[in-house]
DNA sequence: CGCGTTTCTCAGGAAAATCACAGATCCGCG
DNA sequence: CGCGGATCTGTGATTTTCCTGAGAAACGCG
């Protein structure tokens, strides 16, 4: 099921109305809180745990929706801890994640069941966005909610990743993808460089706050290259997108 | 019965509408947890057993549609196993799971009668390829659903085994044909290289995921060569399939 | 056992994406 | 109207990702 806030988000929510429950699970607490902050904006309700010894006994008491784990934990190894989760919540989706080298080797059979995965370090968008996919696939959430955001005559299709403005479809990057993605999420918000630097890149980015400009730029050549724009600066405030003519 | 979700994805159904039960029957628990997940994504119902007394036993409570059937089990041997399970289920369909090499010889007679095998180590996309055949076979689900997979002009008919586009035959080999129906089974959906292995390769596969980029390159020079291409990659996300010119 | 086919590894090169830098441009304000 | 900070964007270096040829190993089959 999905709700539309007054302010035009929308969040999933479970079939009978309750809020979707996270259980976060990895030993630093750096990367805890900051999902947990994130997470939290969604609108879920959150859990963490910091090995796998507790992630088994709250996954026992809080009865989480979807996981979140990292495969690198100090008590037990991944496996294991997926192994004990599996048993207490067999048709709970996990979203694992990996360091960004252990990837080749070993996600074996991880993505099979529906699972999914991000690497480390990672940005905000790209977790929540899986999150709600394994969710919205899982069927905690209504079914029926879709994975098509739209704003004016722009929609971005999250399963596909293709993006169309007045039917025409637009090629994005990766990366122009998340931004605009970030944006439509937050229609007729406006939204700090700051806030989009902390979304859209991972956590770890060190560059210049300027590459939000610039892939600003980029998306409005494609975006509203000719047309009407959507994509509007508020200067010294940030960007905000929003239907054109409104 | 076929449906189809919001998204394309077609499940397979029983007549009156409920999912399909599944028992799966295996001493290891990495195999009965990888099967329990990939099986209940396909949105079936699944029930486990670890050994022949306890397969017996779930199969008189939990009246499943089909059996995956190890034929390697702890208690008794696969034949008994099987005559019991008979008894409880007469018309039910099995498909068993053999060690690649002790194959031959007997599972071939058992087959004669609708069942089905596939060797360890095998891959998710081939048991829930078969495992879908049986139903569809055996009349648990309708009988109607047919075999034949199409997007745009290009078809994969499950059951021969024939690839065509626009109407012109194409040889693939079984690596080729499993990886083109995920693809087609998933059209317009970005599939990862995770997940395509995960998928498209059997579980104890300890490569590269390279071997994706060549297997989709081998797919492109076979389906797409000098027609527009259907096959398209999403750099940093993955490949998806779709109708030419759209 | 030998041959053709299939599967897979490896590595070079091509293509695409990301980002830093810097000059151009815009905007609000005095 | 002119200034200064904020924003925009062209250029090109760097990094990442992908494609594909060549050949080795495994397999299937007669």
């Amino acid at each position: 099921m999905t709700t539309t806030t007054p302010k035009g988000r929308t969040e999933l929510l479970r079939p009978d109305g309750s809020p979707v429950r996270v259980l976060v699970v990895d030993d630093e607490p750096s990367i805890t809180e900051l999902l947990s902050m994130a997470l939290r904006y969604e609108g879920w309700q959150i859990r963490t745990a910091a090995d796998g010894r507790g992630a088994v006994q709250a996954a026992r008491e809080f009865r989480p929706d979807t996981v979140v784990l990292d495969m690198m934990l100090p008590d037990m190894d991944g496996l294991s801890v997926l192994g004990r989760l599996r048993r207490e919540l067999p048709d709970v989706p996990v979203l694992f994640l990996t360091a960004k080298d252990a990837v080749e080797d070993r996600i074996a059979g991880l993505t099979a069941g529906g699972d999914d995965y991000v690497t480390k370090p990672f940005s905000l968008e790209e977790v929540v966005a899986r999150l709600r996919g394994l969710i919205r696939r899982s069927g905690a959430a209504d079914r029926r909610s879709d994975s098509v955001l739209v704003v004016g005559d722009l929609t971005l299709d999250e399963d596909s990743h293709e993006v169309t403005r007045g039917g025409e479809s637009i090629h994005l990057t990766a990366t122009e993808f998340e931004l605009l993605r970030f944006l439509m999420r937050n229609p007729r918000r406006v939204l700090s460089k700051a806030q989009i630097l902390d979304r859209v890149w991972s956590y770890d980015f060190g560059g210049k706050a300027n590459v939000v400009e610039l892939y600003i730029s980029y998306l409005r050549r494609k975006i509203d290259a000719g047309r009407e724009p959507m994509i509007h600066t508020r200067r010294g405030a940030g960007y905000l997108i929003k239907p054109a003519s409104s």
